[in-house]
DNA sequence: TGTTGTTTTTAGGGGTGCCTAAAATAAATT
DNA sequence: AATTTATTTTAGGCACCCCTAAAAACAACA
């Protein structure tokens, strides 16, 4: 059995390495767990010891075969949590992340296998990303971030790549959600910035903005007809 | 914020003692928690520094008024748990308490408020103990034991005064739900144990059979006309 | 009252997770 | 190559929760 703050810290080093296993800083791990360098140094000695990490001293974390597993589980358990405060208790998708950091700690089996199947086995959560079955690993994300399309370039919002808190908020602001059709008009060759005509989830389309070369890199989009009507009273 | 350990300890105070507040004796929280005494007069020493216990040496341990609002915060969190996993994940409740004790620590008001309403803000638990409303005490159970009604009775089980697996388990065993209609035959002035007619959630009503004394004195029913339609194949 | 037996606390020690401050190592710059 | 800068680890402390063993307090009974 490993204590919250391990499982946190096996988590991040799953997230800051990315799908490759990159070796982690310590200094990151601890930004990202809101704690000190030293202390991720006295987490990362326990796991090391429970054979979930490699450490090599001032060269970063990585993590075993086992350390993998255990942690891709917890992101499964995590994004579970998330679909079930978004659906269920209607959360918005900046509100569900850090309710569900506190609920992906129950570990019995049984329990997870039931809720799944209460939530109708989802495949991704509020945020696009994919929820890695039982034993796993995270599959690609698909798609790719909307800084990189042509202009004229019609699709889908898939999901995002950044899920802070301080990112979905300003996507709701903009009325961007999961789903919305989005059709770029031009880009500025000056700062990246792109003119966007976007719908809601309801298919609402709202007049065309401008969307900063920020939020385009950190929203993922798949190319596709949309269903956009354009109304005369938008102009 | 109060570690789990305290969390577990501030609610067996307050079922170990009672309604009424009556001070506990480390010795049996040390039983209840599967801990050891000297273990209990550690953590009960953090609550009293909190100001959520008393405590008189070799007198036993009490509850503040601010701890006993936080123990019964902790049994309606249990409780609306125990109802989640019975009613949407299918838990039988010999099964629910044990899940429950691991997602009840969750403290997020909001997630409370809105987990509450989903589940359309019960008033009992799957073994019949009344879920608190938010900051509202406990209320008294309703109903008496099924060893002091007299022969002849006939009632409704309104819940169950161990909810131990054990004897939850028992019960399924007899086919003992709550809601189960029951018709008490005779009483032996031997072993106190009773003769009776039961049915199940369903309807069904099964043959006479004897319940123990143990049984009855841990089975909470209320006097109440039954349905039952008594079926000539029972003989 | 004194003795016996139970209950409860104190004493001492281990593990984890958190911190700050200082030392060690690695990387970058001159 | 030497020095500066940034990163990372070690060192030393504190709090909490867990244990066992021993001492202290209480309760019951002769």
């Amino acid at each position: 059995m490993l204590t919250i703050a391990s499982q946190d810290c096996l988590k991040a080093i799953l997230q800051l390495g990315g799908p490759d296993g990159t070796a982690v800083s310590t200094n990151d791990l601890a930004r990202r767990l809101g704690t000190r360098p030293a202390t991720v140094t006295g987490v990362v000695n326990t796991l090391v010891t429970k054979e979930l990490a490699d450490h090599a001293p001032y060269r970063g974390v990585g993590l075993t075969a086992a350390g993998k597993r255990m942690a891709v589980d917890l992101v499964r358990r995590h994004r579970l949590w998330e679909v079930f405060l978004n659906r269920h208790l209607g959360f918005r998708w900046d509100e569900v992340h850090a309710i569900a950091e506190q609920l992906e700690h129950v570990e019995d089996a049984e329990f997870l296998a039931r809720f799944d199947r209460f939530l109708g086995h989802p495949e991704t959560d509020p945020h696009g990303d994919p929820i890695p079955r039982e034993g796993s690993a995270v599959h690609a994300d698909g798609g790719r971030a909307l800084s990189e399309v042509p202009d004229g370039f019609v699709g889908t919002v898939l999901g995002v790549l950044d899920s802070s808190e301080l990112f979905l908020r300003h996507l709701n602001r903009l009325g961007v959600e999961l789903g919305s059709q989005v059709v770029v008009g031009t880009t500025s060759s000056f700062d990246g910035s792109k003119t966007v005509r976007c719908s809601g989830g309801d298919g609402v389309v709202r007049p065309e903005v401008v969307w900063s070369a920020e939020t385009c890199g950190r929203i993922r989009v798949i190319s596709q007809p949309a269903h956009i009507e354009y109304h005369a009273t938008d102009y």
